[in-house]
RNA sequence: CGCGGGGUAGAGCAGUUUGGCAGCUCGUCUGGCUCAUAACCAGGAGGUCGCAGGUUCAAAUCCUGCCCCCGCAACCA
């Protein structure tokens, strides 16, 4: 069995505080890690940011800003978040790292050595009225919906291309002999679909005289990197590749036996589980292990968004209900895959019935109930049984927590049907008996929280051995 | 005939892969308890599983048609 544990997340892109989608992506991630940990696996977790390409080099522009302090003050932003919501993880990649860029270009030149690269005219559509590339997809009738009426300028601009075409076979082939390739299942079946239906090779390069902000294209000054190429590297030029081969061995395994486990919202599932692995495939590179694709957090049941007004963030959330309550309501919103929807008041429904009502309560009950007693906690070897396990494996982590909150039902039962209350006064021996089954239960949650909620599992285990009345989770409103 | 997702109790959702008494949380009503964070426990009410057909001993689940809602339509991170 191997020992090494790969996860990442995707870098999200710097030209927006992080949002909360994003925050249930890493938190998803982080609960993954700590798991595996616990399991006794040696893991990396990386996470990072994306930091090049138009929409940051305008908008550093228009703020007047350096560009490269504008995107060091975002990755900040972003790096806050390992406080804000207990992160673990131990890989923090700047797009904008040097060893980074040389990881990228060291790619390209692999790709390029297979024959997957070429140089061709493309023809770009720009509305002069927006001073902006426009695609197919975003004219009406031909025209920018913003300037109808107004000609579009044809531009052309000769850029390098990748064969994504080419590979098209290779990558129906790795996704028919990984038939859980991609989770859940109906994210697979749409992106095979896709590209069955034939891919077209796309612009991988950008003119530098428009637009600098990007990693250079070696043996061309006239060009640097577009984007998505430069930024997908980051999962492996995190590890040190080109240069660490047993890191990257390690972690991101092997052609033979690949080990990286990618977590992505829907958004990006063409990116990470088409593009990337195809770029990969190009460069004769382990593909990834596993993609995991989440869905979307609507809010109210509209689209998060800031002309709706509606956006909730993770700093907000945290100031409400704490770190673990954030990660609790992160990770419980929904089935993993689906598109959720919240609100402020489901989730301070929820925070109430489940961490106030249920755990805290429990936990304030069984701690005074113990008040005067010293019980021997029972040491416990096995924490995640089979079928949580496979949960876990499987993203389904809400439904762990389900499991773990049917312990905490039973026990607020077991209370009232044994009413231990009375029993401390009249019968000692079956008083010791009911607590010692109530305190190894409060143990056994701690320990499965672990991963979920580690500052409450912390704090309960320290209220069973000092027996100090403890408020988990204050109430709201 | 562009692609995909969804329509299950007042609200939010699971269950559909592999057909087998329709389930969970919140809310609501009634009762109980007092160790506990006005928390906890028991019981009840509430659903023609979007509509119409079909297959089957049996359909929320499989097949056909239709209606409604929501995303996406590739170089947009």
């Amino acid at each position: 069995m191997k020992n090494e544990f790969y996860i990442t997340t995707t870098l999200p892109y710097v030209n927006a505080a992080p949002h909360i989608g994003f925050a249930s992506e890493i938190v998803l991630a982080d609960v993954r890690a700590r798991f595996e940990r616990l399991q006794g696996k040696e893991v990396i977790f990386n996470t990072g940011t994306d930091e090049h390409g138009s929409k940051i080099w305008q908008k550093a522009q228009e703020e007047r800003m350096d560009t490269q302090a504008y995107v060091d003050s975002y990755a900040a932003k972003f790096d806050e978040l390992k406080e804000m919501l207990e992160l673990s993880y131990t890989n923090f990649i700047r797009t904008t790292d040097e060893n980074h860029k040389k990881a990228a270009q060291e790619l390209w030149k692999r790709v390029d050595a297979n024959g997957y690269i070429y140089k061709k005219q493309y023809r770009i559509k720009y509305c002069v009225g927006c001073e902006l590339e426009k695609t197919d997809s975003e004219l009406i009738d031909g025209f920018c919906p913003l300037h109808p009426g107004k000609e579009l300028e044809i531009i052309e601009e000769e850029n390098y291309f990748f064969k994504f075409s080419a590979l098209q076979e290779k990558l129906l082939k790795l996704y028919r002999s990984n038939p859980e390739f991609v989770v859940p299942n109906k994210k697979f079946n749409e992106i095979k679909s896709f590209v069955e239906m034939g891919l077209e090779d796309f612009s991988i390069s950008r003119l530098k005289s428009k637009m600098p902000w990007g990693v250079p294209v070696q043996n061309d000054d006239t060009q640097v990197m577009y984007v998505w190429f430069d930024a997908l590297t980051n999962y492996i030029s995190t590890l040190g590749w080109p240069d660490n081969q047993e890191n990257f061995q390690n972690f991101w395994g092997t052609v033979e036996s690949p080990n990286a486990i990618q977590i992505a919202g829907k958004d990006n599932l063409r990116q990470q589980s088409a593009m990337w692995q195809a770029m990969l495939l190009a460069a004769d590179l382990p593909t990834s292990k596993k993609v995991f694709i989440n869905g979307f957090i609507g809010v109210d049941g509209q689209k998060m968004s800031k002309s709706i007004g509606n956006v909730i963030s993770p700093a907000e959330m945290v100031e409400r209900f704490g770190i673990d309550g954030t990660r609790y309501l992160l990770i419980t919103k929904g089935t993993f895959g689906e598109d959720n929807d919240i609100s402020w008041e489901k989730m301070i429904t929820k925070y109430n019935a489940d961490l106030a009502n249920g755990l805290g309560n429990l936990t304030s009950r069984v701690v005074k109930l113990s008040e005067n007693l010293n019980l021997e906690i029972e040491k416990k070897d096995v924490i995640f049984e089979e079928n949580n396990i496979r949960l876990m494996e499987n993203f389904d982590v809400d439904k762990v927590l389900e499991n773990i909150w049917l312990i905490v039902r039973e026990d607020n039962k077991y209370i009232e049907d044994t009413k231990p209350w009375e029993l401390a006064k009249k019968d000692e021996v079956k008083f010791n008996k009911v607590m010692e089954k109530l305190i190894n239960d409060l143990n056994l949650i701690s320990e499965m929280l672990i991963p979920f909620m580690p500052e409450t599992s912390e704090k309960i285990k320290k209220a069973l051995k000092t027996k100090e009345r403890v408020i988990l989770f204050e109430r709201i409103k």
